[in-house]
Parts: structure tokens; C-alpha cells; sequence
RNA sequence: UGGGGUAUCGCCAAGCGGUAAGGCAACGGAUUCUGAUUCCGUCACUCGCAGGUUCGAAUCCUGCUACCCUAGCCA
């Protein structure tokens, strides 16, 4: 697997400070428990990813809304692993998770480990199996399959369901020593076989795996499953709230069962919401997976990867996916949210801090015919309109210039106010310029535009002879500094089925021209391209000599053709 | 419905019996040395549908309809 070997883990500092959170329904149901008292003041949360993947930005909609309660209530919030299934985790997720976290701007109260409280989901065991809740179970797995029943028909008790409880305390000590091979028993709860809940219809709660633990080794042959595990975790924690998604409203009975049988006081309050899906985005773990480990992605990182790491690499700052989560709001109905509007609030927190750069992706030549042979001028050039505070720099400016291809029209459409033959245009933060005569190669295609300019309208000279309807952006030639500029879009490709399928965003990479400040173009800064949008100097692909651009976010533009 | 859940503007989302917040998008118009930004304005007599209760309902009741979840020894 493509795995960034060298990714910076430990580095990565958050940016900004956690906004409050707004109120939802969430936020309604403590505080009516707060009202009564129910866990008196306090509110604890906790995010409890299992370590099989990188954190991607559904789970930062998670993050955001265990974190921002806890602040909102004065409470705490932990991080826990889930990892009760060491088949499936990693230990080499771990850091990944960890730094994501932080780098959203979130510290957790506390660092756990649901692994480290199986001798205390063992002890509860065996206090289920003494109350004659739960049994040793010889069923295979597909016999279990079938006795479960279905959907509309009831399922049918286990041969084994009325085993004594000398003896399930027995059999289930040996499945602990190792006595049994895999799925040979299970530990089941004895709830109802008729349940209209199949997840009542006596779910296993302890299944046997001989294979070592990331952090418990070889201690143990046998893991708690989820639903029997989850409620204990929370419960040990003194969680308050456990906040899950939609689809474990099913599993919130067993939840409070396996906690009201162990006669926990107070037991943590399960509350469900709706996962996050954003049009155009793939959100699936195992379908990220895939991309990484098939080769179409780079790493988890990739900057077209939804993935916290990757929308970090590609520039998108938690401030904007916290400020996203936030105006998604917490709700119960399954949503898909248009992608435009992360994109706004990539916008809204970029526009304010960041530099604007003259840098033309698609070259046009302009020769300015009474423009002196050798003279160069330096011009001057604000940063950032908006912020006055950002200051400006000089830009060279002589008698060769590259202007966007399309800031040109042979052939004007109606209302296109940049240039064309016989138009006056302002180039930015220098004069005004006028096209006298197009060149073209023998295929007639235009490779040169022969220009004049008026001295007299040079930028901040105050003149206001005339006005001009359009303004563009322009780079020397003589000093212009190339580097390379990834674009992303999204890229709708068929699934096996022929029904379309989220996906990956594509690619385009193009050569520009930038004026010569970008040289200075540390990896990690980000830069506002006039006309294209948001870029980010990528922190892999950029060399002292070379700077690779990710686009972070394009410019919305009112001009339709 | 086997059971569970959700339905409020194109997309999210408040609202919890007193007569439809907000954001995104869209559309006008003003400013503008980036057709960006900013700005100002428009954008649900109506809350899945049909009945009912009430002086009064998106909010309560009844009956429909649509969609989502659920039959892992995954989480």
C-alpha cells in the first residue's frame, strides 16, 4: 500500500481555536436531562473511532459535534479507540487519528483504549451467564443464521440455550483458555428468539479469535462484540451522552439491556443522528481503501482524497470544515449535502487571510509595440484587497507580458468587456492597454496579440481621463517563474452496475506561469490566483526549484457567455 | 411496518398549539483596478397526502403514501 511512510504525524498543529456549537436536538435532549438532573451537571461525550482507516470528514461532522458539546456544557470528551476487533485494526491508523484530531482544532480529555477494559467486559460476562443471561453457544455461524429466523418470521431457540449456568461458566472459561478454535462457541445474551428486534434474538456477545491484540497481545482468545461491548465502554467512562448514527437506533434496546442487566446506575444515554453524505464525494471507508490500495490514489493523503489528511494536504483549514460541520447541523434525516457549500466556507475563511498572485494558466503572448525594448517597471500590487494590513509587493512589468487565453476574444460575444481588437482593458496594477493587431501560426490559431499602452493610466497615478470596462491579470515574461498546477473537478465514472457512483475527484495538472514572487512559495502556503481560485503549495510535490499548486477551491463567477 | 426511523423552499435546517428563523444555491440591482469580494433586495399564504380536534395546528389525533435502516461470530 501507498502509505506515506513520512507523513507528518506528531507536526501538525491546529490552527485555530473550536467555535461554540449551536443548538439541535441533541443539544434539547441534555438539556432536559440537565433540567432533571439525570447525570446531574455533567456531560461527557467521546468519538470512538475503530483504528481500521483514516479519519475522513463525515467523522469530522462526528468530531465537531462531541467535541463542541462538551465545550458548549462545560464537559469532557475522550477519545477512545474501539477496538474490539483486532482482525480488522491497525495500530499504524492510530497516529493518523490522532493528528487529524488535533489538527481540527479538538484536544480530548482523555486517551482510550476499549481493549483495555476486557477483564472488566469478561467480569460482566460472567455476571450475565450467574443470572442465567447468558449462554455457551455449539451452533455453527450459519446455524446461528438460521435459527435467528427472518425479518418477518420469528427465529428459534438454540439447543443450547438452556445449558446450566455451572456449565456455561465452565465451557466459557475454556473458550477463554483457548480450549476451542475459532467460531467453534460464542457467548450468547439469552434475551427472546421472537423479538420483532433481531437484534434481541439472543445476539452473540463474545465471539473466539486466536490472533494477537495490538495492544493486549496474546491475553486474550476471545472479543467482546460491539453491542455488548459499547454500552460497557461508555458506562465505564462515565460517558453521558453517546452520540452514534441512524443506523444503531436498532441496537439502542440491547444497549440499554446489556446495561440495565448489569444493573449499571446511571447508564449513558445512546442518541442517535444522521452520518454526513456530501454530493460528489465518496465517504465509504472500504471504497477509500480501495482507492489507495488499487494505485488510484497516491496515499490516504492524496489531496483529492475526502479524507481529513487529504483536504489538510490539499489546504482546506479546520476552521472551514469545523464552520462547515456547523451550518450542516445535527439532524435525524438521512441528508446529502451539496459540496458547494463546503466549498463556500472554504472561501469565506480563506478569502480574509490569504495573498492574491498574478499566475496565468493558459498562456497568450502580448507584445506592447511602444513599450521600451529594455525596461522593466517594478509595479505595485496589493495582497489582499480586503486587508489593507497584508501590504503589497512589487511585480515586474516590460515589454512582453502572458495574459489568460481567455481574456481574449477575436470575435467579442455581447457584454465581454476584457480584450479584443480595438478594446481598452486595464492590466492589473499597471496601464492601460489596447489590441492593435492579432498574430496567428498557419493554422490561423492566435499565438500573439500586438499592443499599445497609454503611459498616462498607470495604476495609482490617479488618472481619470477615461474608465475601462475590464480588468486582467498578466505576467512578465521575461521573469516569469513556471510551476505546476493541479486542478481538481469532480469526475462522474459508472460502477459495474452502470448506475452512477460517488467518486473520486479528478485531476487536470497544467504548466503556468507565475509572476517571480512565487518563488518564495514555502510548501503549505496558500495563495488566492486571481480568476482561478484558491491554491495551496503542495508539501510533497514541490521541490526548491519547482512548486506544485493543488487548487483548494475555485472563484465563483456571475459571467455566462 | 416484522421492527425501527424520517418527511418543512433546489440543498441543509429551526420550529415543540398562537398564526413559517437562518445558511447554501438562485435571481435582480449598487459599488468595484480580479465579471471576485462587499452591499442592498427578491426567493414556502405554506410545512409528504387526506381527514379530524381547536377560536387557532408544521406543531395534537386518525388513516394513508414515500424513502432510509435492520436477518455479521463488523463497528
Amino acid at each position: 500500500m501507498a502509505e506515506p511512510k513520512d507523513m507528518k504525524t506528531n507536526g501538525v498543529a491546529a490552527e485555530s481555536e473550536a467555535p461554540a456549537a449551536a443548538n439541535n436536538f441533541i443539544h434539547n435532549m441534555i438539556d432536559r436531562d440537565l433540567e432533571q438532573q439525570v447525570y446531574g451537571t455533567r456531560v461527557h461525550t467521546r468519538f470512538p473511532p475503530e483504528p481500521n482507516g483514516y479519519l475522513h470528514i463525515g467523522h469530522a461532522k462526528s468530531i465537531c459535534l462531541n467535541f463542541t458539546t462538551a465545550q458548549k456544557y462545560g464537559g469532557k470528551c475522550n477519545l477512545r479507540y474501539d477496538d474490539t476487533n483486532p482482525v480488522k485494526e491497525d495500530v499504524e491508523y492510530v497516529d493518523s487519528i490522532e493528528a487529524d484530531i488535533r489538527w481540527l482544532g479538538f484536544e480530548w480529555d482523555n486517551l482510550l483504549h476499549a481493549s483495555s477494559y476486557f477483564d472488566k467486559m469478561y467480569e460482566c460476562a460472567v455476571e450475565l451467564i450467574k443470572k442465567g443471561k447468558a449462554y455457551v453457544c455449539d451452533l455453527s455461524a450459519e446455524q446461528i443464521k438460521e435459527y435467528r429466523g427472518t425479518l418477518k418470521e420469528p427465529g428459534k431457540e438454540s439447543p443450547w440455550r438452556n445449558r446450566s449456568i455451572e456449565e456455561n461458566l465452565a465451557l466459557f472459561e475454556d473458550m477463554k483458555a483457548g480450549k476451542y478454535g475459532d467460531g467453534e462457541k460464542v457467548l450468547r445474551a439469552k434475551i427472546d428468539m421472537a423479538s420483532p428486534n433481531i437484534n434481541m434474538r439472543d445476539p452473540v456477545i463474545y465471539r473466539i479469535a486466536h490472533i494477537a491484540h495490538h495492544n493486549t497481545g496474546d491475553k486474550w482468545c476471545i472479543y467482546p462484540m460491539y453491542d455488548f461491548a459499547h454500552p460497557i465502554e461508555d458506562a465505564i467512562e462515565g460517558i453521558t451522552h453517546s452520540l452514534c448514527t441512524l443506523e444503531f437506533e436498532d441496537h439502542r434496546p440491547l444497549y440499554d439491556w446489556v446495561l440495565a442487566e448489569l444493573a449499571w446506575p446511571n447508564p449513558p444515554r445512546q442518541i442517535e443522528f444522521a452520518k454526513l453524505n456530501i454530493t460528489n464525494t465518496i465517504m465509504g471507508k472500504r471504497y477509500l481503501k480501495a482507492l489507495v490500495e488499487n494505485g488510484e490514489m497516491e496515499s490516504w493523503d492524496d489531496p483529492r482524497m475526502p479524507t481529513i489528511a487529504g483536504m489538510r494536504r490539499r489546504g482546506y483549514t479546520p476552521a472551514a470544515i469545523r464552520d462547515f460541520c456547523e451550518r450542516v447541523g445535527v439532524a435525524k434525516s438521512n441528508s446529502l449535502v451539496d459540496i458547494g457549500l463546503l466549498e463556500h466556507c472554504v472561501r469565506e475563511d480563506l478569502k480574509a487571510q490569504v495573498e492574491s498572485r498574478n499566475v496565468v494558466l493558459d498562456p497568450l503572448k502580448v507584445v506592447i509595440t511602444n513599450y521600451p525594448e529594455e525596461q522593466t517597471e517594478l509595479m505595485d500590487m496589493e495582497n489582499n484587497r480586503e486587508n489593507e494590513a497584508m501590504g503589497g509587493r512589487k511585480v515586474p512589468f516590460s515589454k512582453e507580458l502572458w495574459i489568460e487565453r481567455d481574456d481574449f476574444m477575436e470575435v467579442p460575444v455581447k457584454k465581454y468587456f476584457r480584450l479584443f481588437p480595438g478594446n481598452e482593458v486595464r492590466f492589473k496594477g499597471a496601464y492601460f492597454l489596447t489590441c492593435n493587431e492579432v498574430i496567428k501560426d498557419a493554422d490561423g490559431n492566435v499565438v500573439e496579440l500586438r499592443c499599445t499602452y497609454d503611459p498616462e493610466t498607470r495604476s495609482g497615478s490617479g488618472f481619470e481621463g477615461r474608465k475601462v470596462k475590464g480588468t486582467i491579470h498578466w505576467v512578465d515574461a521575461k521573469t516569469a517563474e513556471k510551476i505546476t498546477v493541479r486542478q481538481y473537478g469532480y469526475l462522474a465514472i459508472p460502477d459495474e452496475n452502470g448506475d452512477n457512483v460517488l467518486n473520486p475527484q479528478s485531476l487536470v495538472v497544467k504548466e503556468a506561469y507565475a509572476e517571480p514572487s512565487m518563488k518564495e512559495a514555502k510548501p503549505g502556503d496558500r495563495y488566492q490566483f486571481f480568476r482561478h481560485g484558491y491554491y495551496i503549495a503542495d508539501e510533497k510535490l514541490s521541490t526548491e526549484e519547482h512548486k506544485v499548486f493543488n487548487q483548494i477551491v475555485g472563484l465563483k463567477s456571475s459571467w455566462k457567455k
